[in-house]
Formats: C-alpha cells, structure tokens, sequence
DNA sequence: ATTAAAATGGCAAGGCATTGATGGATCAAT
DNA sequence: ATTGATCCATCAATGCCTTGCCATTTTAAT
C-alpha cells in the first residue's frame, strides 16, 4: 500500500511539474519560478519582500537550489535581492520588481485556468481533505530530517 | 486553497526524494532506481522483465529520462537489457540481475522501515484515503496532456 | 577584542526531469 | 518491395534538487 500511495506521490509531482510548467511557459517560467513568484505576492510579503531564510522555510528546498532560481527570477527582472536598510545586515530581502508584480498579475489568469482543469473531477471537500494528508504526509517527512515546519502557508 | 494544495504536493515530493534517497543510500540508490527496481521486481514482472514502454507506462516519466536511469542501474549491475528471443524484436526487456534481485532483498528492510516513519501517524484507512484522492489527481493531471493511464500499479 | 554563530553567496559534482531533433532497427500493411 | 508506424537509443540544451565545502559579512556572546 505504502508502495502505490508513494508512487502516486512521484507521478502527481512529475506531472504537476510537467503540466504546470507548460501552463506558464508563455512567460518564462517553471512551477518553481511560479512558487516563488507566488510567495513574494502575497499580502505578508508584498512590502516587505523576504529573506533568503524565510524563502527557504516557505518553499522547504535548499539553498544552494533557490539561490540558482533566484538567480534567474532576477535576470530576468522580474526579482530583486535588497539590503533592507537599517534591519539586520546580513539579511538580503528579495521582492518583486514592479515588472515581477505585473507578471505575476498576468500570470494570475493562466494559472487559475490551470487550478480549475487540474482539480475538475474534485470536490471542495475533497481539495480540503487531500490538502490535509499531503500537510501532516510532509510534516511526517520532514520529521525523518529534523526540519523545522516554519512559516505556515 | 489550490494554491496551498499544490504547495504541499511540491513539498511533499521534494522530502520524499530527500528522505527517500538517504534511506537507501548505503545502497548507493536513489528514490527513482529504487522505484525501477520495485517494478521489476513486481512478480508480474520477474522473469519476464518489463519493456522500455512499459516502464514508461508505469512510473509515467519520459524515455530520455529512463534511459539514464536505466544506464546507471545497468552500469550498477542491477538490471540488464535482453532483446528476447523470438519475441518482437523491436522490444528490448529491462530485468533485474540476480545481484540486482539480492540487493533488492536487501534493500526492502530500508524501505519497510522507511514507509513505516513516514506513515507513522497515519491509519490505514487514511493511507487509502489520501492514495485514492493523489490517484485521481494524477489522472487529472495526465488528462492534462493527453497521457494514456496505462498499466495499473 | 576575540570568538562563535548566523545569513548569504560561490563553486563543484551527481542525479533527475523535461523538451527537441536525429537515427536505426523492426514490424505490419499495402 | 516500398511505405509508414513503432520501439529504442543518442545527443543537446535547460532547469531543478541535493550534497559537500569554502568564503564573506554581520551580529552576538564572552
């Protein structure tokens, strides 16, 4: 059992990357760019952008790895790194571009026409229930690495 | 809610092959090789072994991608490619070696553990809950794309 | 003032995943 | 026998993801 629901876990993601991908590649941009694009939009962050460590918590990836797809969010302008003046100087907070807000608000119609076709065949009660099981699947998983769950989402 | 969802299923993926591939690391594994290696050892697929199409139709991931993996279990000696007699000859079957199959063995105590922490909290009720709800959204997700579902796992 | 720790960046290696294009071998249909 | 489709492999490019290690700046503790 374990087996199948794994393996279910593996093709969903594959094709989630794979479909999702296409669905923004008008613009640009991958899933994870999307990610990323999506979390710095958000009210909590519009302003004030985010650290590098909060990104991190936020997304749960490496470093290493979001420092790479920051690397392209910013050439291509639609992301910026900032001292934030006055905060702690080690921080680099990282915010949309006024051409990143403008993306991401073009964006917005395609991935929403992306929601509705993925999740066609399910119930609002049922988007609940699946989103709950991935939540404590991850958290179980996060736990067989001693990650810290972070900021909610 | 979408949004969270997907977030999730990212997250999720992400610390599975993490978690996944330390788990079987002493082995010198990785979650994908470990996953070829589960379906040939399926025992449908034992002596007869599986085609290239098959494994694709299976883990549902492209041909070039398989291929690699398929070079670096063979480069291993964990599997071996056959053109089998007198059957098509376009086909070429993917087997496991009969170190491949030892190791396998070997392997499944990992990876019983593994399922064992990562499903700790969850009821067996629950684990058929959340495979059935990651099942249609692969399904979704492939109708996406015009994938045929293929074999069933 | 020295030392330790945190936050970020950089470099490198290996593996996974996609797309695109090309080619060869085999089978089936005409 | 030619034609077309299928199955497999290969080369190439791009991006994601991890691990490991080293360097820098800044903060905080001693």
């Amino acid at each position: 059992m374990a087996n199948r629901l794994f393996l279910r876990l593996y093709q969903a993601s594959n094709l989630m990357h794979k479909t999702g991908t296409r669905a923004v590649s008008g613009f640009g941009a991958t899933t994870q760019q999307w990610a990323v694009l999506g979390a710095l939009s958000r009210p909590a962050a519009r302003e004030r952008g985010m650290t590098v460590k909060e990104l991190i918590g936020f997304l749960m990836v490496s470093r290493q790895n979001l420092t790479a797809v920051l690397d392209r969010l910013e050439k291509a302008g639609l992301v910026e790194r900032a001292r934030s003046a006055g905060a702690d100087g080690r921080l680099r907070h990282v915010r949309l571009t006024r051409h990143g807000a403008a993306t991401w608000a073009e964006m917005l119609g395609s991935i929403r026409q992306y929601y509705d076709a993925a999740l066609a065949g399910f119930s609002t009660e049922e988007c609940v229930t699946l989103f709950r099981l991935l939540d404590r699947l991850r958290d179980g998983l996060g736990a067989l690495q001693g990650a810290e769950p972070d900021a909610p989402a």
